[in-house]
DNA sequence: AAGTCCAGCAACCGCGTCGCA
DNA sequence: ATGCGACGCGGTTGCTGGACT
């Protein structure tokens, strides 16, 4: 058993992607515009499965691509990301116009290990080689990993431990990044009772290890079509009273502000 | 010049998630 | 509530071209 082909594999074309099968997927998206990744290359005449159209067209085709050797900024905002955020490629490649998380995924691979290793820092857990609480054993590794990169829903907890490894270096290096990215009910300290805020509820998301870092200085949640661009138009977050709803803590852009 | 090695990157594959009937 | 199709993501594979012998 197994779940069913995303393709007829006899007729369709793999490998390497000729011009005319570019000019072709350009042209059919560029008419129809993308989505139907599964009928789109009949429609376009394409002997691809539909995967590898999508694949096609965002890592390569799509006009918005950057391309290009990455700066050192960029290298260092793909390090801090990585930090904190774990092989969450996509999510990382959100914060870097012009990328593809396939793009991102490979440079990290080939360029950035490399560089943090000479650093002496592991890549995986971004913490000295030689730091004594190093995971040195597989089932200590996945746990570190899991610390770092896994959406919490118990903030409180889990940002407590979280926090509690980040070093003091740590904390001084990534104060200026706010990804926080779980999902989680609305966690007030004992000071900030709800009534006492000026924030409406919101379930905030966040990146649990940027919690003891960012808990000091509370940070204004703003929602992800802020984030994208569409406030002012399709986005009702500003109205929203549901107390579970979900929003985004505002990230990167320090200098703008909504109210 | 020919053969081999290897880094870099494009593409593939399998699985998880989401939306819809 | 459930099953199914489609999409998106992350890990992996394999091709290509440059460096080296």
């Amino acid at each position: 058993m197994g779940r069913s082909p995303c393709c007829e594999k006899a007729h369709t074309n793999k490998g390497a992607w000729t011009k005319e099968e570019d000019e072709r997927l350009v042209a059919y998206i560029k008419a129809h515009g993308e989505g139907c990744w599964r009928s789109l290359p009949k429609a376009a005449g394409l002997l691809r499965c539909g995967k590898s159209c999508r694949l096609r067209w965002i890592n390569y085709l799509r006009p918005d691509l950057k391309r290009g050797n990455f700066t050192e900024e960029e290298d260092e905002l793909i390090i801090k990301l990585h930090s904190l955020l774990g092989n969450k490629w996509s999510l990382i490649a959100g914060r870097l116009p012009g990328r593809t998380d396939n793009e991102i995924k490979n440079y990290w691979n080939t360029h950035i290990k490399r560089k943090l290793l000479s650093r002496g820092l592991d890549p995986h857990t971004h913490r000295p080689l030689n730091s004594p609480t190093f995971a040195s054993t597989p089932e200590q590794q996945q746990q570190q990993q899991q610390q770092q990169s896994e959406p919490s829903t118990a903030p409180t907890t889990a940002a407590a431990a979280a926090a509690a490894t980040v070093d003091d270096d740590e904390k001084h290096r990534y104060l200026d990044l706010n990804l926080d990215l779980s999902i989680s009910l609305p966690h007030y300290s004992p000071e900030e009772s709800p009534s006492s805020s000026a924030e409406p509820l919101s379930t905030t998301v966040a990146t649990t290890a940027t919690i003891g870092v960012a808990a000091a200085a509370y940070t204004k949640a703003i929602c992800l079509c802020y984030n994208l661009g569409f406030e002012n138009e399709q986005c009702r977050c500003q109205n929203i009273q549901n107390p579970h709803a979900f929003r985004y803590i505002r990230a990167l852009e320090e200098e703008k502000v909504i109210d």
